[in-house]
DNA sequence: AATTAACGCTTTGTATACAAAAGGTCAATG
DNA sequence: CATTGACCTTTTGTATACAAAGCGTTAATT
């Protein structure tokens, strides 16, 4: 199994939490392999800032109320200019996978159950498919890379768990907004759009904030 | 000596040339080194864009014009809100680091002599630390982080290369009218003067991109 | 002569052993 | 009793050895 991935996740599902140290050795029984790979799977999430250096070693990084806001102004700004940017290049393709994902995320949010994991991991992949191929259709893929490197990930996803019916079916209106907004190549409508999106969805992590660090296992059972 | 750090300088200042494999085993031989911390310094350099993943092994990237037109896009979104957010949020002693930068970036411009390596790696240095102090007055660590990482750096190092004194005065000019914004508070002023600057500086880089390409060693003389 | 298969060489991926540094504990001394 | 210093343990940093996977070259067969 790929030691950068598997902490990766371990880390944006809350099983290691905040401020956990990393050990090597530990890591490395944990995942039956030697400290080698598991070094340099700790270099990378490092250098993407998900991990924090300590004198020896490192600690998964803890995010406060300041970073969130910082973070999601980064996040505001690149996805707002993604979603104008693809407003003027998306193609036809580009527009039908973005409806396929954004009806996979109204059927998603139809079975909604709450409090029900797997449902919550469904419309968290779902929201997160639609982001990526706005993304992806404003052609620039030198933002598909930063983006996806934004740290933002971590609280995101367990956000969710404190989405409420309305506020989700208002994400997926609002997601409407914004696919046909580039469909008719609305740039600026776009990005006004995306932009009001993602701070709603800011607004949402804030509020639940001190719940949110609470959950820290949100079940794995997405190992291989 | 640290890999990370001398193969970083290697590649911005040409010694690795685009597309160029580079080998573990030469690479350590060449730093007096293991393989070990050769293979973390490339995995993050890989993170970081500045090296692309062969079937085996990695090579130097080649950036065509079409990236270098989308990184410098993605580079005045994220300076741009940064000097704008510096307006709001600068302190005095802010504005006090970007003055010192200028005016040693005045005075090496003045010291300018065409084509003198020593010279041009000054006027780069200040003219890096001022744009480094104003991403850093934004007050938002995270934009930092990223711009840090956004990969423009090679290219524009050499471009200075090309610059006429012409051209660098015009530049110092517009320092001053985005430090006197700053200072002045005035947001969007600072913002605007800050993305025309970057693209001037994109228009220096492809107007002079195939005789850029050619430089390849601006002789070493920084190794300890 | 051309095509394919096999062998060997080169280079990466992984494990492990050893060196060095950091942190904690215990004892000694003021 | 507190503070400091030395030692001991733990964990990281580096080197090296070994396994496995590409890649090229050569030879054999059609």
């Amino acid at each position: 199994m790929d030691a950068y991935k598997y902490i990766k996740e371990a880390i944006i599902h809350g099983k290691y939490e905040p401020g956990m140290r990393l050990g090597e050795e530990s890591l490395a029984k944990e995942l039956k392999l030697s400290r080698t790979p598991i070094r340099e799977a700790i270099k990378q999430l490092e250098s993407e800032g998900l991990v924090t250096p300590l004198k020896r070693g490192v600690s998964v990084r803890h995010f406060t109320r300041e970073d969130i806001q910082q973070i999601y102004d980064l996040r505001t700004l690149l996805e707002g200019y993604a979603a104008s940017q693809a407003a003027l290049y998306r193609t036809d393709e580009d527009i039908e996978k973005m409806k396929e994902a954004n009806d996979r995320y109204e059927e998603a949010i139809e079975r909604y159950k709450e409090a029900d994991l797997n449902s919550i991991k469904e419309i968290v992949n779902f929201n997160q498919q639609f982001h990526e191929v706005i993304i992806s259709a404003c052609k620039n893929p030198h933002i598909y890379f930063h983006l996806s490197k934004v740290v933002v990930v971590p609280l995101v996803f367990r956000s969710f768990y404190w989405y409420d019916e309305f506020e989700l079916k208002r994400s997926l209106e609002v997601h409407k907004t914004i696919l046909s907004a580039i469909q008719n190549q609305d740039s600026e409508r776009a990005r006004v759009a995306m932009t009001e999106h993602i701070y709603q969805g800011r607004d949402q992590v804030l509020a639940h904030l001190e719940e949110i660090k609470k959950i820290h296992v949100l079940k794995e059972d997405t190992h291989d």
